[in-house]
DNA sequence: CTATCATATGAATACACAAACATATGAATG
DNA sequence: CATTCATATGTTTGTGTATTCATATGATAG
């Protein structure tokens, strides 16, 4: 073997790494929160449970649009709604998601404030 | 006003909502956490630093593929490397990786035990 | 049971982007 | 300094998918 070997460090990551199922299940799940329509959606329902129609208001969207989105969110068991006469509330199914987009935020805010010192340090 | 009216429930909504930029910025991370071959990368350098045609052998892709998902990784700061003579190692940049993967790995998992159950009452 | 409001769904379009191929840079070795 | 190995980058192509428009379902009131 002339090129360089990795054998022994793979037997240990490949020991480690899960399944391909497992990690495409991941990777389409935070597929789910790569979209801002999404985000925006998630984030909203933090506060209070909305109808589709205050939604799309919210984000001055279409209401077929909104509708989409919420249907995606409600497959992966993110959201779910109550029915209420005519209209369908949707409210936060989980709160796994008030968790994982938090550490999405909290790494957004490191990395803002390492921008910022840098950009102090180059000040200098 | 004839249609019903929402602006009560989002003006607080809309007081808590943070600013277009940031859930951009937001989606935009967990986008990078939405693709496949990034999550293995990402996973695989949970156990050790790996140089690019380790990571390219162990996921059976080619070179060029992973050198383009790693310089994706590194602009967003949650991989960084160092040279050793010809081969550069990637690695880590940030524990926050590991607990944004493990709370969406923790989301699937109960996901997946509330099949489970579903199934069970489903047989009786 | 018809009209209207609220939501859902189907289809079409437009855009983003991952992977592959070709090629360039960059370091070490003889 | 030419060659080879390791990685990076530019470009293209195909696929996935968010949005829109049009339309369907579903519920309530008169």
């Amino acid at each position: 073997m002339n090129k360089h070997d990795h054998t022994d460090v793979l037997i240990n990551v490949k020991r480690e790494l899960p399944g391909d199922e497992v990690l495409c299940d991941l990777s389409d799940l935070f597929k789910i929160f790569g979209d801002t329509t999404r985000v925006k959606i998630l984030y909203s329902l933090f506060e209070s449970e909305l109808c589709v129609c205050a939604i799309a208001e919210l984000l001055g969207m279409n209401q077929s649009a909104i509708s989409h989105q919420l249907r995606i969110l409600k497959d992966e068991n993110l959201v779910a709604n109550r029915r209420s006469g005519k209209t369908v509330y949707y409210y936060l199914a989980d709160d796994h998601v008030r968790t994982i987009i938090s550490m999405g935020y909290e790494h957004l805010t490191e990395k803002r404030e390492t921008v910022k010192k840098e950009a102090l340090q180059a000040d200098e």
